[in-house]
DNA sequence: TGACATAATGATAGCGCTGTCATTTATTAT
DNA sequence: ATAATAAATGACAGCGCTATCATTATGTCA
């Protein structure tokens, strides 16, 4: 593989001097930078990116730390983070932890041995969190979509809370008042947030907080279904159903059919995200839209700015949801 | 930032006893091990992985080149690529091509210059084809889940042409005998292969072929709600219509519907991945399914076997399919 | 015990590049 | 034309680590 000094002598230069026309052709004249140019491409000079890296110590990469690729959301997410990235000639890297701490901290480990520049992180936990970690300096993360509790790190959010206030006062208004709620992981404050929401339209529609109608879901599918199933053999169940992902609320419907009800006739049921295929079920989904591949462009500008140092007073920037109303959701049946 | 100098005069030993320690530690005694370890703790050394990749020429990472991340069935193979890189300690890189040929060669570039081992690539071109990027000897790259032309290239693939046909067999002894397809994009070898097997399976059943039942989408939910219409305004319009995708599939049940038509009472659907979604669709969906996650971990097993030069002679393995009979295809309307 | 093999360690070059500083060349002002 | 300034280039150290080879310590056997 030719080298840098293949270059130079060709060209009949320094080697400073091709690195320089390479890198910053402003600084050479034009002649050279030209004669350079002809005999990197006569030689076939490919630079070594590592020994770049090694010397300037700018990867040029961030990291994307992510609890589920496969979860759609996130992929939407993750998809506007290179993208974003990508412009501004960085690489990302994908760190799948399946939420696993340890996971977490293996990727984390990237950041401090030098091999990635910055992190969004999409989870909630803090990744470096542990004394052997903690290298005193603010390291350049981001966090995107969770709630966090640490209000030191940059985050780029929705109002989680106001979304599903907004959602539950759209549900009471079309008559319902028994409304089950498949929520998030307990521990999660996107679970929490989403939670008070939930809790505040109630209280503010004079309707009282029943635990029973409340049941945890993991996000997929499955906990979708087996949640509607839960909530169905409550003592007065409810007339429509909150799901805190729109994954688990199309598990929610298919339980929901599975016994015969219909939807919306009979129970109504609402997700949260407000993923591309919602518009295709049967019933079409009504849902919280989040604008996912923005949350990834502007985690990524914060990111930058971050890491330049330039990051202004504002550490948590909101990103506007909005309710996308379709057919899951209807008038509450009348007992 | 404590090196590995720091930690050989902590641990009163050379830098290279300190290397060895840490990356061969069976080459060293047990004693000087300790030493060591006990000195890196306490100096608190993180090596520096770009040194290290810049000197040993190994950048434990590969890049994972996808037209299109937030496609579901991509997301899962990629989930199956990262977890099966990570258990041998190698990094994924995140390539997001969105099918651009000038993005996929900045990614593949990223091989030659040392910044990645391999590419796991999950489309059919060739990333590297122009007479700059050739370099002569064979990349580590390993084509997954496409079928590529060139015979040389390593690869992982379903018998697509044989899962088509098993398919298309099943829908005509379901009665069906005009059968519409939703193919993709018409320069893919993957299109291709589904087509053959389309073509074959009328064949034996002594049907003819009719191109106007063959329209053309991108994969995407609104081409397959698109391509419903269009087939649905053909001359004896088809009884079954077989998608190339399930996200097609999901959008063309959506534009049955839309016409008024139930699925399967008037028009049979089927798909092609498997989505977990597809089970939760209503109906649910008939599909190909795709082994997605054992697809990366294969190609990562054979990557690895490349890179050592160990891949035997079986350039090209097989993954098997499996149909998944449900609900949205059922026996021919009678006309 | 001495001769030899083997294991463990040390000394040091250098991977390819960039940043710094010194030097040369071109440009402008006087 | 000369001095002062700016622009362009060259020389070279050294980033942190690993690989190589030389050296020393340890173990083995007659």
């Amino acid at each position: 593989m030719s080298n840098i000094r293949a270059v130079a002598k060709k060209a009949g230069v320094s080697v400073a001097t091709v690195s320089r026309a390479l890198q910053k052709p402003d600084v050479v004249s034009e002649k050279t930078r030209k004669k350079v140019q002809d005999a990197a491409k006569e030689v076939g000079y490919r630079p070594n990116m590592m020994a770049k890296v090694f010397r300037s110590k700018k990867t040029h990469s961030i990291l994307a730390l992510v609890p589920d690729m496969s979860n759609p959301f996130f992929a939407r997410v993750i998809s506007g983070i290179q993208k974003a990235a990508k412009a501004r000639g960085f690489n990302v890297i994908l760190g799948n932890t399946l939420g696993n701490k340890e996971t977490e901290r293996d990727f984390a480990r990237l950041l401090q041995t030098s091999q990635t520049d910055g992190i969004i992180q999409l989870s909630a936990r803090y990744p470096l969190e542990t004394p052997e970690n903690d290298i005193g300096s603010p390291l350049p993360i981001v966090n995107c979509c969770e709630c966090v509790v640490d209000d030191s790190m940059p985050t780029v959010q929705l109002d989680n809370q106001e979304a599903a206030r907004a959602l539950v006062n759209y549900l009471v208004e079309l008559g319902h008042k028994r409304i089950g709620v498949v929520a998030g992981p307990p521990d999660s404050p996107l679970t929490a947030g989403r939670m008070a929401g939930y809790k505040a339209a109630l209280e503010e529609n004079g309707l009282t907080f029943d635990a029973s109608l409340v049941t945890e879901g993991d996000y997929s599918l499955e906990a979708g279904e087996e949640s509607a199933a839960t909530l169905l053999s409550v003592n007065d169940a409810p007339t429509a159903i909150f799901c805190f992902n729109d994954e688990m609320a199309y598990g929610a419907m298919r339980g929901l059919k599975e016994k015969g009800l219909s939807v919306p006739g009979e129970v109504s049921v609402a997700g949260f995200d407000d993923l591309p295929f919602s518009k295709y079920m049967e019933p079409a989904l009504t849902s919280v839209r989040q604008p996912s591949a923005e949350f990834g462009t502007v985690a990524v500008d914060m990111l930058f700015e971050l890491m330049s140092g330039s990051l202004a007073g504002k550490r948590h920037r909101q990103l506007p949801f909005e309710l996308a109303i379709r057919a899951s959701t209807g008038p509450a049946k009348q007992i």
